[in-house]
DNA sequence: ATGAACTTATGATTCAACGCATAAAAAAAA
DNA sequence: TTTTTTTTATGCGTTGAATCATAAGTTCAT
């Protein structure tokens, strides 16, 4: 989202993590901008049966973790590295100053604000529908639409049924079962276990 | 959430909308900010077989169908006047130049960006959860702290049953049986068919 | 190459929300 | 007031995703 050097400029300090380390818990407080450098992450709400739910999945340059910047409310969902990775992390107050300096960078601030808010009323939408097969295109065609884990050069899909089940609340088996079906209508091809879409 | 005076001194015009009306449609190219002044609208999604989704009720002072002016892409979610209503609207050009001039209210706009991810984000994690008495109970949560469709001197929910099926995915039938459910375990009282919270 | 861990695959059963029907109560309109 | 419409209420059969069990295929570390 904002360039390397700027936040290096600004302070901005690298921090490693390994795959499966928390970055921040939901409900905790927040006193930072995070953003990813190299890596994945996941930004993920956990349920009292330990059920995980995955809001989105964090890609290199992109920010997470931000909504407490401009309400101060506790975090909606925690961060947990999905892969080794690395985060860079500037304070509150300092992204603050960056926003002020950078109107433009304001701008384009609210437009990844705008296009997250996007996607989570398609999904909500979907979910609503009661309808896997739907849910799971709507993911897939969002995911092709902006390269999101999906090999730009053979569309081969880059996420396990597990995580498309964790980011539709559907189970393992039946993402399975209805992928399954959706390739016999010719919606996507299966190889060897992998989904090219 | 920009102060009418301004809008008007911007060029802002008033516009009528009855019950029932479309104030945009689903999928429709956007070239308007649009503010709600007096009564109530719903920005909803519509399935194959009719049945809508509500991803939000909007309330007098609140805008809506924003994300366009951002991002260029076509509104997400259809606009609906939920009772006879009165907007104000600007052009995105107009829009443009309120923010540039008012870093301080875009800071509010984004603000109010998060907030509204941050319900999405609510939502969308009950939803996955499959768990109506929890669906219900985060939404009715939700609103009282926001006192949204709850009167603020007698607790009374101002949303029918209707409405919160369609705000959740379910059916009328099961957020009956379920807020019938809910009360004899005391976590609302309900008179005359009329719910407290 | 081998074993461990993970991912995909598939059958059988269960259960809770759906979907339909029907009616009563409340609100709005005439 | 009476009539009409909307909302709440409840019973019951159906359905499809969850759940459980089990196994085969794939990936990865040693």
């Amino acid at each position: 989202m904002i360039d390397i050097d700027t936040l290096l400029a600004w302070g901005g300090v690298y921090k490693k993590v390994s795959a499966g380390e928390v970055i921040f818990r939901e409900g905790a407080v927040c006193t930072f901008y995070h953003q990813l450098v190299e890596g994945k992450v996941k930004w993920v709400n956990i349920n009292d049966e330990g059920k995980e739910f995955i809001q989105t999945f964090i890609e290199p340059g992109e920010c997470f973790g931000e909504f407490p910047l401009f309400d101060d409310e506790p975090y909606a969902a925690g961060a947990i590295a999905d892969s080794d990775s690395v985060i860079i992390r500037i304070s509150k107050f300092t992204f603050h100053q960056i926003l002020k300096d950078n109107p433009e960078l304001h701008f384009e601030f609210s437009k990844l604000l705008t296009q997250r808010l996007r996607f989570k009323f398609l999904i909500l939408k979907e979910l609503a529908n009661h309808n896997p097969e739907g849910s799971i295109s709507s993911l897939l065609g969002y995911f092709k639409e902006h390269k999101k884990n999906i090999c730009t050069k053979c569309n081969r899909l880059q996420l396990t049924r597990q995580q498309i089940a964790d980011m539709t609340g559907l189970r393992v088996e039946t993402v399975i079962r209805t992928m399954k079906n959706m390739q016999h209508k010719g919606h996507l091809q299966i190889n060897k276990g992998k989904v090219y879409c």
